[in-house]
DNA sequence: CGGGGGCAGGCAATCGTCTGCATTGGTGGA
DNA sequence: TCCACCAATGCAGACGATTGCCTGCCCCCG
């Protein structure tokens, strides 16, 4: 009934040579060893068998699984399926495949996931989750596994790694919304531990000082994960203190959609009482009410490009350490305007409006 | 620099055996054969050297790659990062890993695909992308793969398969609409060459006539594909039409979607002018404004099962073949209320309530 | 006419693990 | 005392492809 599997022995058979020949005239890289004729014959013959190598035994063989893995937090985080495919669309094209671990964020299940990843042998990874100082990069290097970071970074910059540019996105959304007349501009700022959270932090800070206005404490408020949840605490905290803020930067769009709960929920509007921005500009954000400003990056390009970079380092390119940073782009919705009883510019977009090109950030 | 790997040998040598016995004391299978301390000998030198199977040198030999492939439409579609974790949890616990691959709904990349995932010795397949009479699936049953349908069905019940309830799902939707004091209920239906498509187009109008409305066929419309797009097109059609429908249908939450746009173009308000439910509770589905109310099904719960059924083939369980149906739930949000100007029963819920368990559907 | 050189292709080892079969040593029964 | 038998382990041959090395063979030049 199952076909019998077609070997390279059997494809050497129908072409009259050796197995290894046949091997060689299969592999374009070896192919100029072969006779032109020969070549032609034993291509024939593995069409006509319809040989597929076993990838297995070449594994075995060539010590090259070309498959890597790729550790995030959670698929279920609508940032990553852009991320994922764009990784795994680049890979395929070098007849790579991903093995994709979730880790829920959860320092056990990384180490065990890695594991896993080391016994299959993976030619790379590709990892998403790290902590600044995370003991899987040293572990990493001492079995000269290439590996490169993507949206968050190592403390120092010794891994090839690609992101945004957190710090200019942040200034971008500080920005449009000081042009709108904000002074009282709240940041609801993302987890620390990590370099997304810690750089939007920092360039919140000094976005705001650019524009000659003071960071108040009180309007700052630390979330400890990216979460709906925790951004509806923090904004109930913000709305609690009652210092004043007229116009929230959120560490990202999750958190942003946690503050629109908590306003909703305190009777507020946006943005006529309070001006919302996001960060990352999540799939489907744009459809929330109103849709949500919030600064854009490309995530299917950051997930090519990290693929590409790692393709390199396990071809051997051994240069200089490339570490990326994506520009950020301000894309202005309904959930920006001008604070209320300002007799500045009118709000420069309805719903629904088209994105605008990086406002005058620097 | 890198550490050399450690191989059964190394183990064996450690503990004085033969590398066969090692082979057999690791191993939870064979493990009787091998006398008890000779055994616990052999789990010490090999915790002690930190050995790690090689698993690529493993599939060669016992012809398992412990790897499945998972053929999916497109990752990006908010419904499926639910389902792949569910599949993807499941199978680790089983020590398998999922391959993804997208096929974007082209049947040309799904056959490369399928090439792909067969050359890499996958121990078996879930398919969520099969077209009624897939030829993949002739295919599949020739190379003695094992394989799982998910979301949509062959159109016999040969196969194992895990699906919603959609007729089911349907009526739900419907009996709500029509409890609501609807009788112009319109339908955007999915593609009919697709399982989902069809069956929940069956639904809509087995469902009308349960409850004594003819279903009219100025008021059903088929979208192209499962899009915002679609759904907006056909919305806009259903408008032109001006047959008088107070409440829309959709195949599924994104045609609702694009069904929100298409009323907020013309100026309607949902649900004061027109009631529009969905089908998949996609996540934050329930932040649009409007919530939207829709049919909820499980679908991590989906994945899970999917690979449940795929490793009990796998593991050559041989017994008749499983087609599942998981239940489908009303969940009743903000989109749905009584047609203009009816004295009827008043709305159901508000903004953000919680589910209703499923009302009376039969 | 002899030897050097280069091209094609064959030979065989190897990657690391598993497993059918052979071998050992010990035990119990006739 | 001898044999049959069992349990525990060793042996060696796969699995399928790759690759370093070697052998022919032909050609060219001296």
């Amino acid at each position: 009934m199952a076909d019998p599997p077609v070997t390279l022995k059997d494809v050497a058979a129908l072409a009259r040579v050796h197995p290894a020949t046949a091997s060689r005239a299969l592999n374009p890289e070896t192919r100029l060893l072969v006779r032109e004729d020969t070549a032609q014959r034993v291509l024939e013959a593995a069409a006509e068998l319809g040989y597929r190598p076993n990838t297995v035994a070449r594994s075995l063989r060539t010590r090259r699984s070309h498959s890597v893995g790729v550790l995030i937090p959670d698929l279920n985080n609508p940032l990553f399926p852009p991320i994922v495919r764009g990784i795994e669309d680049r890979l395929a094209a070098a007849g790579y495949v991903a093995l994709i671990g979730n880790t829920d964020g959860d320092a056990e299940r990384e180490r065990m996931l890695f594991e896993q990843m080391r016994a299959r042998h993976v030619d790379g990874l590709v990892l998403a989750t790290v902590h600044l100082g995370d003991p899987l990069l040293a572990e990493s290097a001492r079995a000269d596994l290439p590996v490169v970071l993507m949206n968050r970074l190592a403390h120092d910059y010794s891994l090839p790694s690609v992101s945004v540019d957190n710090e200019r996105g942040v200034r971008m959304a500080v920005s449009h919304l000081a042009g709108l007349g904000h002074t009282r501009i709240a940041h609801i700022a993302g987890p620390q531990e990590v370099s997304t959270g810690l750089a939007r932090y920092r360039g919140f800070i000094s976005a705001m000082e650019a524009h000659g206005l003071t960071p108040d404490p009180e309007l700052i408020v630390t979330a400890k994960s990216f979460s709906i949840d925790e951004g509806m605490r923090c904004s109930q905290l913000l709305l609690q203190r009652d210092a004043g803020c007229t116009a929230v930067a959120a560490g990202n769009d999750m958190l942003a959609i946690g503050c629109y709960a908590a306003l909703d929920e305190a009777g507020l509007a946006c943005p006529a009482d309070v001006s919302v921005i996001g960060f990352n500009d999540m799939p489907f954000i744009d459809r929330l009410r109103p849709p949500l400003s919030t600064i854009r990056f490309p995530h299917y390009q950051v997930g090519t490009e990290a693929a590409q970079l790692l393709l390199e380092r396990i071809a051997g390119h051994t240069g200089p350490v490339k570490v990326l940073f994506l520009a950020p782009e301000l894309v202005v919705r309904g959930s920006t305007g001008p604070p209320r009883g300002a007799a500045g510019s009118p709000p420069p977009g309805g719903p629904g409006q088209a994105a605008q090109p990086s406002g005058p950030d620097r």
